[in-house]
DNA sequence: GTCTATAGTCGGATAGAC
DNA sequence: GTCTATCCGACTATAGAC
């Protein structure tokens, strides 16, 4: 993978009608396919060649559709970000207690996994290093997933006496982190055994962190 | 950056009286190059050609030494995770209360950040996807790190009345990850305000967690 | 909008001179 | 132990047929 620039974006012309993200299905069909060779090939093994091989269409299509490689991981970056919002959203939505988010963050933390979105996630943060448009493609993908967690944050210590007190965006921050940094460190381990020791002590743990919640704020 | 496996370590012969991670002064200065080089170029341009340029060296002395660049990189692993626990053995050593524990965290974590040794490991671990060798090498680097800081972690608990009781060793895992985490979402940011933010407040709720970890266990 | 063909460059790895 | 020279495959990107 070699970083280039060249025009971008030919087929849609000067105006665009359509929703940002909402492209024609080829460029979803040459997006899916690049996320697949993240996924299965790494960075280092992602090319215009080596995507279109996966998604079994022509290379120069590639150039045509997104002008160049970094280009189209830029838009495979805001594609995955979007697919991962939808999904945090949707199982956060009804998170109201300490113990109900833990569950929750197990479960995601699991089918995260298990897909390779984590994966995906390893290698584009990779290729960031040497793209700024991708790099603030990847941040700018972040930016909505810590706001939903903050949301559930502040569900959680809504019938506490912390809420309003604690600096939720902080948290949410730490917090995201440190899914981020579990699903990282998980996905070095062929066994996983101290990812699932941890997630067991984390829910072993939650009935004495619900009543610390429950304490009066000095 | 393409996987290959030829032989290696041809230099050291069939017995190796030297301590395995003091080579001699050109395996060092080739180890040297290709961590530079993934720091500037990331795994995408991080070839035997590359790593030769940055290092004034003839390439074909890379394969001579090591075999081939996958295994370079692995040496070069062992070699940045020597490194760091290295200066987390120094740093943490001292560090007997809460307060001097965040400080130390800190100070780490700027360091690491402006040294650029955060780019190095996430460019390791995005090349990690695609070798079984490079993989184990990384994730060993994480063992003797995670146990440093769970014995900073040990002291920090050892007067206060949960000592002994709560599981160190998750604590270690859960903390070290969450400093990842930071430290790859800091490395997106060019201005690390959310970083810096995140910071000062952990700092500024640090005397209510003291005073947390004085309270009766129920 | 999709294809073939091609340009020019760079890659891993080795053989063999010194 | 270090160098030059080389094989050959893979890469990005474009031109131009359909």
């Amino acid at each position: 993978m070699v970083v280039a620039n060249t025009n971008r974006d030919r087929s849609n012309g000067e105006v665009t009608k359509r929703a940002p993200t909402i492209g024609d299905a080829t460029k979803q069909r040459i997006i899916a396919a690049a996320l697949e060779c993240l996924r299965t090939n790494g960075v280092g093994g992602t090319s215009a060649r080596a995507i279109a091989r996966i998604g079994e269409f022509n290379q120069a299509l590639i150039f045509y559709h997104f002008g160049s490689v970094t280009e189209l991981l830029v838009a495979a970056s805001t594609s995955e970000s979007e697919r991962r919002a939808a999904r945090y959203a949707e199982r956060l939505a009804d998170v109201r207690t300490l113990p109900e988010l833990v569950v929750v963050a197990r479960a995601l933390h699991d089918e995260e996994t298990q897909q390779g979105s984590v994966a995906v996630l390893t290698q584009m943060m990779a290729a960031a290093a040497h793209s700024a448009e991708l790099r603030q493609a990847v941040l700018d993908g972040f930016g909505p997933w810590m706001r939903l967690v903050e949301g559930a944050i502040d569900r959680v210590l809504a019938d506490t006496p912390y809420a309003g007190l604690l600096p939720t965006n902080d948290l949410a921050f730490a917090i995201s982190s440190l899914f981020l940094g579990v699903e990282l460190v998980s996905s070095l381990d062929p066994d996983r055994s101290t990812e699932q020791r941890l997630f067991q002590t984390i829910e072993s743990l939650t009935n004495i962190a619900t009543a610390l919640l429950q304490l009066p704020v000095r």
